[in-house]
DNA sequence: CCCAAACTGACAGAACGCTGACAAGCCCTA
DNA sequence: TAGGGCTTGTCAGCGTTCTGTCAGTTTGGG
């Protein structure tokens, strides 16, 4: 049971780790914005730890890209005292819970601890489009009913078109959101994986709007 | 700005409803899930208050529903004091707030306000001009609800008359804005832009003034 | 009636996106 | 460590779509 602590305060850190430990839980530390992003969108976590005052990128903005990617590990926030708005906001953004710092370390670990068990249990629907289910527990697609093997990329690229249903997403966005960061300009690495995607899932549910982007229609049938 | 108590203890309900009024907002009490589910879909509210354990239909299937609709007011569950799994569910049900009972009135005003306000901010984002409504979101417009495909010049050209409508623009400053840099001078390309675009949106949005520039009139009715 | 401004259709160069081929990088196995 | 398979970025060629320009026509104000 792997839990990510996002948070910039070396000694609050340590101390949530350190109880997260003897609680029998495995905790990792990342101490800014851009390393949380990645690090929760890479790796597999029972649950995250959320600082929202963080250096590079702040907490919600890396909340909300996490919610935007599809990944619905649960997420506690710990919010300023007494900022109400960034309870809300935070919420809003995706955030299952939310613990306002102060706080005493046991109800951390409790709240944390009821997080792990409501996720266990919860289902997450599958997400589909036309003939397209994509099951983000087992990281299968299917196609049709037809299981289809997509490499890490083409899952990702599905998944968040998938999440942005109804939306005419970008290729900025896309490599963006797809690769951890310095987009290449000039390269055309986005539209060679939307092709290669598209051939896999005979399915034609991304399409082109020239010059604007992709998009996958909302549910039709 | 009407708010809906859905809450089936009278004297709660009478309390919240008198603490909103004062706050100037207008109230209106249902006290069963069935009311509530009816009138939350079928009336504008600017936010609701819902408690959980209603009579006919239970408050979280209430708010699943009105989510499944389409609904997106603003929603803030009251639970049952302690329940946590209450208020997870809720928030997995898609309420934007919860308020543990018992509460301070003054609390629940508070969180009222802040919702409003929040959802106010993401304003519907759709501009519209007689048949023409174009949704930035989604970098689509339709007219008369048919989808219309613009190309993405087409697009920048429409975006910028409908954020100045009622006003006249020149075709220099069309040009100034649709493209990076150094307008051509002796160029009838916006001329040609706006009729292409003029074809496309059947409808006659934009009018000429000759010697002035091209105006959409402000939306009347 | 005159003339400039605006409109329209046609056209060609530019921009865009798709595809197949290829190669570099990576992981696994022998 | 070498080799094979898989993944993914790059490149070049191709067809499609977009858009500026031109030429000819229409419109509207004075």
């Amino acid at each position: 049971m792997r839990v990510l602590i996002a948070e910039d305060e070396a000694r609050v850190a340590g101390d949530i780790a350190a109880a997260l430990a003897a609680g029998g839980l495995v905790p990792e530390i990342v101490d800014n914005g851009e390393d949380a992003w990645f690090r929760g969108g890479t790796e597999t976590y029972s649950a995250i730890v959320l600082d929202l005052g963080l250096p590079k990128i702040d907490g919600i903005t890396v909340l909300k890209r996490w919610r935007q990617e599809g990944l619905n590990t649960p997420v506690i926030i710990l919010t300023a005292r007494g900022s109400w708005s960034e309870r809300v906001e935070g919420i809003d953004a995706g955030a299952d819970d939310y613990l306002p710092k102060p706080f005493r370390m046991e109800e951390l670990m409790a709240r944390v601890r009821a997080l792990i068990r409501r996720a266990a249990g919860r289902a997450e629907p599958t997400i589909t489009a036309g003939p397209v289910a994509l099951d983000p527990r087992t990281s299968q697609v299917s196609v049709r009913g037809i299981p289809t093997g997509l490499t890490p990329l083409e899952f990702r690229l599905l998944n968040y078109l998938l999440h942005n249903r109804g939306r005419v997403v970008s290729q900025t966005e896309l490599s963006e959101n797809l690769y951890s960061h310095d987009s290449e300009r000039d390269s055309n690495a986005v539209e060679a994986l939307v092709g290669r995607l598209r051939r896999k899932l005979k399915a034609d549910i991304i399409e082109t709007r020239r010059g604007f982007g992709y998009i996958v229609e909302e549910n039709r049938g």
